[in-house]
DNA sequence: TAACGAGATTACGAAATTGTTAAGTTAGCT
DNA sequence: AGCTAACTTAACAATTTCGTAATCTCGTTA
């Protein structure tokens, strides 16, 4: 038997659909745990520590949406991948999970062959991602080098700029609340003032001289090409 | 019994050809492992830390060019030899799978001697490889003689000074975290002020005269021509 | 429309980091 | 012991980066 290839914790009221759901993902190779609700997807996360978590949006005791707020919001989660797992074909609530920091999005009715490939790109995408260089179409950004290539201009950002930048490029589309920011790059212990990743955000718009990173008011940043 | 010549991964999906190739190869004094495909080949290449990895082109479960892809996008490998072993005489593949990375590519049907000769001389290519000399147009690096010869001059650098250089120019662009040239120059035990690597850079600096040491504030150094 | 909330801008001083020089230290040689 | 080259350290200069306050801007709300 082959080791497995990551576990994932499959969250769903519907038995059935959790049913069909595992038997797929065991067959492909991966460890699966379940959990029938938001509060209890958040404790066997803890104890389970999936690599994935399959998440459906409709649910009693605490939805989707709100469960997926919690685990990011918790730094223990930060490389855990999130795909909701829904009926609605609501593109709404696609683009607001999306933004939330989920990774895909998978709608039902569920088609096995679908669902495994999704989670198998999913995976490839997470390996790939501790990938030193990040690059898009007209933008590079090379964490060995500590340089950001633009339309083949190379532009040096001091630390702190550069670790913001590449922070939110390593999840493009995906929203990083303020505070979110502040830990990852300044750390928790560091205590800086309210408008402290605004003027870095201005001198990284400023230096690259392009909108890579797009305000989300009320919220945080996030970066788009 | 002697001692192993090299550990090599074998990956294939054919159990047949694994056993054959096994077989032979462990006849020749080296040890081998075998993946079945190419999630397993990475899994097992992690663990395993092979010499060399024998990789099957036509797999389920990530091809070998995609294996080769991402073995070849971690730096952890640089120093592992990759062969191609596969059934296409397509030359199409040939080319795609050197350019990617591979170092040699064996057709099958396998030749047992044939397979053997050229694993030695990988491995002979290897060895030799070690480089004891780094160069670029300008410049060069013998980490035999402890010598660097800039635009035709030799220069003498001392122990210390001599270690930083080619530590640095061991990876050209690459930025070195102080942390990380403390460990590989001084050691971990060893314990020196803060600024025993600015005096050592700016002495390097002095004696070539040009400025292949570039400062990444706040960071470390990286070397650059 | 005035007040308000959130972010954008700016400029500037403080803090952090590196550069430079010169003066110790140490180890090996003669 | 005396000498020398290699290393370290210390002290201070030079730079760069960072954080903040003050002031704008703009859309929203009462």
């Amino acid at each position: 038997m082959q080791s497995k290839l990551g576990k994932i914790l499959v969250v769903d009221d519907e038995k059935d659909i959790i049913q069909i759901v595992k038997y797929n993902l065991e067959l492909n190779g991966y460890e699966v745990e379940i959990a029938e609700n938001g509060v209890d997807a958040i404790s066997k996360a803890k104890s389970f520590k999936p690599d994935l978590i399959l998440l459906d949006i409709m649910m009693p005791h605490k939805d989707g949406i709100q469960t997926c707020i919690e685990l990011r919001a918790n730094s223990e989660y930060d490389d855990t991948l999130i795909i909701f797992l829904t009926a609605k074909s609501d593109e709404q609530s696609e683009i607001k999970g999306l933004e939330l920091g989920a990774d895909d999005y998978i709608s039902k009715p569920i088609k096995p062959k679908l669902l495994v490939s999704r989670i198998h790109s999913a995976f490839r995408r997470l390996s790939k991602d501790d990938g030193k260089i990040i690059s898009f179409p007209n933008l590079e950004i090379n964490r060995e080098r500590f340089l950001v290539k633009h339309n083949g201009v190379e532009v040096m950002l001091p630390r702190k700029e550069f670790e913001l930048f590449s922070l939110l490029a390593s999840k493009p589309g995906r929203v990083f609340l303020r505070n979110e920011i502040l830990e990852k790059v300044w750390g928790s212990e560091v205590i800086v003032g309210d408008r402290t990743i605004d003027v870095h955000v201005r001198k990284i718009r400023q230096k690259l001289n392009a909108d890579f990173i797009h305000t989300v008011k009320g919220v945080g940043y996030k970066f788009e090409i």
